[in-house]
RNA sequence: GGCCAGGUGGCAGAAUGGUCAUGCAGCGGCCUGCAAAGCCGUUUACGCCGGUUCGAUUCCGACCCUGGCCUCCA
């Protein structure tokens, strides 16, 4: 059964959905203004090994990751360039699309953007306005009362009061109180904006999440998950909203993850120290990438510079050697102490997602192959075939390179290996090793061994 | 200032009241024409000060330090 740090009670606790039959999980994705960079990379691989591992645990899964389209930052963005703001969320979105497919991401269930759902949010507001948790502003904004909401601050584990001393006011806004937040933004002339019974205007940032997740996966929803960074306000907000709305703890459980961090601050757009996914895995590949993240957990803070990211590399040829070292049992068997190994992967990952034991299990299963491929091959095999499945849990060894164009024809490198074997027999190692150097130029690394020469592709990054 | 999360060996990073994490790097050995890969062995830890305990890196308290949030942010 799987534990995992409740951000609420700031304790672990057992995850039990509130239907045995289905699991309804909402993740707060991203906003399309820009290319995503690998502090969202670390979001999107944190929850897509957790919808992995809830389901290899048995649990049916409702996958919900939201795109909001609308917001301060896209129309900002969008005045700065020129393009108008659909165009360039859609722009954005496709680049987001294909960050995703190419990081290896178990596709959502679902992945509503705001600007389709616009109607559940005016419901909510409605629903607010009705219940009295929400007032019609002199400017035509719609705010949140917090002063109606006594609970507010429970998942940041803060005081209203306290944050009342460091609120700020934007110009132009007309709260009641600085705490107070906008559910509707008045429609301004060079803006998007939607017809509302109290006038015609946009939504504000966090009513988008209230209104998606309920609307997509019903009252209540078993996890809701998101960047530290979002606990608040976003999420405080949206409990605000949501539990006022619907009269009841929308929300069972919420996780967040730790931040990418660059030297001693996090990686931010507005710090530019950022980099993006799509120019990360360029350098460095899907999987080291993911172990990169992998290797870290979770709710810790996740270090990057060049060298780390080469040290995953490391780690994933390491992991790959095995492939070499034996392919696969081809008849689906696993070695006999299965149980044993996928019982320690299991508790790991149980264990409030410790995905750096998890992957300790991995190598020392890696290990094994080594030490059997060349006396046992068959345990070696069954061993290789665990290693593949339970590295699957991880979203690991997904793509199969050999599918990768090659600049050099497979018999035309057997050719090569075979004219160095004669240069070896030989003894003319000038020769041979200038034909290997010349392979590992074009990318095919080779290894010597009592059985003959082995080689294969280099599939680096 | 308030609230959270941390401080582990050269680097990264887990677990744990008394015994192996793991990956990378280092060193010695095996293998080898050389190399690579691999196997075996091995060095370097638990921020600081008290307390509990037969025994603490692990529990408790104080202190020091780091990061984050408190404003848009995964």
């Amino acid at each position: 059964m799987l534990e995992l740090y409740d951000s609420r009670t700031a304790h672990r606790a057992p995850l039990i959905p509130a239907r045995a039959d289905r699991l309804g999980l909402y993740v707060c994705g991203v906003t399309v203004y820009d290319e995503c960079h690998l502090g969202h990379a670390r979001m999107l691989v944190v929850y897509d090994v957790l919808v992995r591992h809830l389901r290899a645990s048995g649990r049916s899964v409702h996958y919900v990751r939201n795109i909001t389209d609308v917001d301060d930052k896209i129309i900002r963005r969008a005045r700065e360039t020129g393009i108008p703001p659909s165009e360039l969320s859609a722009r954005m979105i496709e680049a987001f699309g294909r960050d995703a497919r190419a990081l290896g991401l178990l596709p959502a269930d679902a992945e509503p953007r705001a600007t389709a759902h616009v109607g559940a949010m005016i419901e909510v507001i409605a629903r607010l306005l009705e219940r009295g948790f929400a007032y019609r502003a002199s400017n035509g904004d719609v705010y949140y009362d917090v002063s109606r909401f006594p609970t507010y601050g429970a998942l940041a584990h803060r005081r209203p009061e306290d944050l009342r001393a460091g609120a700020r006011v934007e110009i132009g806004e007309a709260k009641d109180d600085p705490l107070d937040f906008a559910l509707w933004k008045a429609a301004r002339p060079d803006e998007p904006s939607w017809e509302a019974p109290w006038g015609a205007g946009r939504p504000g940032w966090h009513i988008e999440c209230s209104a998606m997740s309920t609307s997509l996966l019903g009252v209540p929803i078993d996890l809701h998950g998101g960047g530290e960074d979002l606990k608040f306000p976003h999420h405080e907000n949206e409990i605000a909203q949501s539990d006022a709305a619907f009269g009841t703890e929308v929300v069972r459980r919420w996780m967040h993850n730790g931040f990418v961090q660059v030297g001693h601050e996090k990686m931010a757009k507005s710090l530019g120290n950022f980099l993006t996914i799509r120019e990360a895995l360029e350098r460095y590949g899907a999987e080291s990438l993911r172990l990169w993240i992998l290797q870290g957990h979770y709710r810790q803070p996740l270090l990057f510079d060049e060298e780390k990211l080469v040290l995953a590399r490391q780690a994933r040829a390491r992991l790959r050697g095995a492939f070499r070292a034996a392919p696969p049992d081809p008849e689906g068997r696993e070695p006999t102490d299965a149980d044993s190994w996928r019982g320690r992967f299991t508790d790991a990952l149980d264990d409030d997602l410790n995905t750096p034991e998890a992957l300790a299990v991995l190598f020392d299963l890696v290990r094994r192959v080594h030490r059997d491929a060349a006396e046992e091959p068959a345990a070696a095999r069954r061993d290789v075939l665990l290693l593949r499945r339970l590295g699957g849990r991880l979203g690991l060894f997904a793509d199969d390179p050999s599918t990768r164009p090659r600049p050099l024809a497979d018999a035309e490198v057997e050719e090569r290996v075979a004219r160095r074997r004669r240069a070896r027999e030989e003894r003319k190692f000038a020769e041979a090793d200038q034909i290997r150097a010349a392979l590992l130029e074009v990318g095919v690394i080779l290894e010597d061994g009592p059985e003959g020469t082995r080689w294969y592709w280099n599939d680096g990054p």
